[in-house]
DNA sequence: GCAAAAAAGTAATCATCGTTCACACCGTGT
DNA sequence: ACACGGTGTGAACGATGATTACTTTTTTGC
């Protein structure tokens, strides 16, 4: 009773606390673990009243998905600001960091691509017009703006699940193998599967074109 | 009584129906409109009886998927099979069947992803080889395999989830639709996105290179 | 200030589900 | 003929999501 700021009534702010308890949940056991009874149990309140805050365990799942993307879009947004603004460099970046939160927090990442319709994309609007004026300043191939947006969010996305499905052989993810992989798909995706003819200048700004990738990117070898 | 092969006793082949009924449930309303009850009712088999066949309802969910499993990739080969066998056309004709089949039954490759750990993979071993093959003939740029092999796969699972996730503004994707975006997606990652040398070969052995794609790629434009 | 209305929580209840258990049924091998 | 193992029955048990009627607290309109 000493100093509670917000803490109006029974429980203060029930609702924002199922939602972080619901998250709590999530992140320890996944989504089918999570269960309303216990999460009133938790929290001291009966097992009805959550029913005041959200329709059902839908509507209170939908609101963690939301809560997921905001922080999502978010650190996906701060990399690229730190990132260089040529487009190469974003993608990069972007990838990179949207790969480290799917390996980070794998559950959570899960609920908001079920939950969440559409809302893994990485600002079309914006980017349509970067990748124009890269294209302008021939930094980047002259291929429709859509397709290369729509190839991009595919090997992030592609990447991103591959990992919280546990589709990758070789046990759990470290962030450090995420890394080089983003890495790999996006110098791979740059350069292009065609070869290129003698002299071309090919992924000259990633740091190591060819040496980084391998390194790391050995998973799927020992699948069979 | 007539004639009756493996109909040996009450309900003949339980296990087998009970993986059907749950395809087909599956596909009709998602998985988790499944029901054990619900399937033993069809059936016509008391409440207990699945328990006979499987440990679980996961068991249950575990057959359904390396049945849906053993589909998906019979479907990819036989594209594999009907395709030249150049390396980038293998690649954009399995890629064109991967996503088909999500797009034909998003529900039953859900519960693939979801239940069958890596089974998604499209024969690394062979692909190996063949991709070696190839850029010893100059088919294919030099880029550690590895990293194309990963870079591929990213961006087919990357396609064929974000269209049953329904992440895709648009509402539903159709077949046209899906086989257009993993044609630009395969000619992108083809084509690369750094620019070329003026006279380069680039992509020369797709369809139209640029043309295709954007038709349907529109998809994202809408979006904000 | 204060009483009415709205918001928030409680307790009891329902239908359903996954799962288990003791028992009954059927074909088969000896 | 008979025991036995695989298969299905029927009735439970515990837990869950959801609804309802009722109470308590907070807000707020006057």
């Amino acid at each position: 009773m000493r100093r509670k700021p917000a803490a109006t009534y029974h429980h203060g702010d029930l609702g924002r606390a199922l939602v972080e308890a619901a998250l709590a949940t999530i992140d320890r056991a996944g989504v089918d673990a999570l269960t309303l009874r216990e999460l009133a149990r938790q929290l001291g309140v009966s097992p009805g009243a959550p029913y005041r805050h959200f329709a059902d365990k839908d509507a209170l799942l939908a609101a963690v998905a939301a809560d997921v993307t905001q922080r999502y879009q978010a650190e996906v947004a701060q990399a690229a600001a730190e990132a260089p603004p040529d487009a190469l460099a974003q993608f990069r970046a972007t990838g990179i960091a949207a790969v480290r939160f799917a390996v980070r927090s794998p559950a959570h990442f899960r609920v908001m691509c079920t939950q969440a319709t559409h809302a893994i994309d990485p600002a079309t609007a914006d980017n349509h017009a970067t990748l124009a004026a890269a294209q302008a300043d021939g930094q980047l191939a002259p291929l429709p703006l859509d397709a290369i947006l729509l190839a991009a969010r595919c090997a992030i996305y592609g990447l991103s699940r591959l990992i919280v499905d546990d589709q990758l052989p070789g046990g759990p993810v470290t962030l450090a193998q995420a890394d080089a992989m983003a890495l790999a798909i996006t110098d791979v995706l740059g350069h292009g599967l065609v070869p290129r003819l003698p002299g071309d200048p090919c992924t000259a700004p990633s740091a190591a074109p060819t040496d980084p990738a391998p390194g790391s990117a050995r998973r799927g070898r020992p699948s069979r």
